[in-house]
DNA sequence: ATATTAATTGTCGTTTTGACAATTAATATT
DNA sequence: AATATTAATTGTCAAAACGACAATTAATAT
């Protein structure tokens, strides 16, 4: 029997930031961890990969167990794998980011888990590494939303203008131009208006509009430009 | 003593997909491989990550070993971790891509490894998932070539635009029109013009440039726009 | 009826892009 | 020595994209 002898094992997770927006704020979904080491300090939703599984499949396993949402948009980020992460055991994580519908997960939270919203700029110190991955992945966000269309996922099916360009703020910590990012975001055409109007946010009422998932499929790996003066 | 009890363990192992330019074609450099299984098969460099190393500190030592080479371009793809993908044993491996100066390499050659460079459209077949990483390699090289000025790390120091000309087309697989690549280049600001020309290409003679260094990496986090009418 | 407010559409000069032409600096040929 | 040749470089220009800012619109509140 063939075997790479004397080689050492490590424990393998992953790691998973979860953005939300709630209309007005960027936030992220955290847990009350709870295993030792540092049980009871809120952390990044986690897991080992198991057995017969990808990191891919174990950080969708993850978000389901933990979320009750599946199917959500998850993007691998990169490996941390410096030798005293865990104080424990040598364990390398995975991380991901996800971008998901902070309505859908109200409706199908998982109980079983301690798990709680915080504004992305107000959250809790987080365990090990945890707090330098959230950095990693605003950054990723930010750069990934700046030429591709991603931010859609964190809105519901539909939405207005208004709503896409507060949340594009939110992500940039900038501002932008009401005027231009409402032409320069239709000019894409992967919007679809509606009749329908939401009246809570104003006096004029706000166009809903919907994703047009042929194209946002068929563009996801084009480049946009979606950020005015970009300067990352 | 608190422990991760029953969490499987795996073998971690980096891989890197070195590419390099000889003035005409994009290579990439292959290995012979040394141990069992599919032994003297090509593949790409690769090795397991020590027990006091990082993934990358591992693919710096891997790339020393086998080409002399420090300080190369470095940069983190993916992982692989497919429970398959190894039929010795669950290994995942971190993908990584490096960019080098051939002319580099030749001088600081490690002949303890039987390594070769081969044009990346005609390669031989690799183990494993191999090919799937080169494909990937590929592809990531091009995005991120598409909007940072990375492939000056595959030419030498100085070097003259159809060269840069050449690698860009190369590495995009299509023509540009060398006016306005030229036009385009050096409007980054990040070339410096030298007195010198390159004369062994043409009766004109091209002018030698080399890389604003400070420029380079201060703006390396900037977005450009390198590639013409950009569909990816 | 009128004021108010946020959403939306307009305007316009500047910059960028990219298709294509002309010029230039050398060597090779007559 | 004049001329042809070739690749590098600079020029031209119309179209598109960009972004600063103004005006209009569709509703509700007074």
């Amino acid at each position: 029997m063939i075997e790479y002898s004397g080689q050492p094992h490590y424990l393998v997770a992953v790691d998973c930031i979860v953005f939300g927006f709630d209309g007005e704020h960027l936030k992220i979904l955290l847990v009350k961890r709870g295993l030792e080491p540092e049980i009871n300090k809120w952390s990044l939703m986690g897991g080992f990969v198991g057995a017969n599984e990808s990191p891919d499949d174990a950080a969708n396993r993850v978000l389901k167990k933990m979320t009750g949402l599946e199917g959500v948009y998850l993007e691998q980020m990169q490996i941390y794998g410096e030798p005293g992460r865990d104080p424990i055991e040598r364990t390398l994580s995975v991380g991901y980011f996800a971008l998901i519908d902070i309505h859908k997960y109200e409706a199908q939270l998982n109980d079983d888990y301690e798990a709680e919203w915080f504004l992305i700029n107000d959250r809790p110190k987080l365990i090990f590494d945890h707090d330098q991955m959230v950095a990693d992945a605003r950054k990723k966000l930010r750069y990934k939303a700046a030429l591709h269309p991603i931010l859609f996922e964190m809105l519901p099916k539909k939405f207005t203008i208004p709503q896409l360009h507060i949340l594009f703020e939110e992500v940039n910590d900038t501002k932008i131009d009401t005027r231009n990012f409402s032409r320069k975001i239709t000019s894409t055409g992967l919007l679809i208006k509606l009749a329908e109007k939401d009246r809570t946010g104003s006096k004029k009422g706000a166009f809903y509009f919907k994703l047009d998932k042929k194209k946002y499929n068929a563009n996801s790996q084009a480049f946009l430009n979606l950020m005015p003066n970009l300067k990352i």
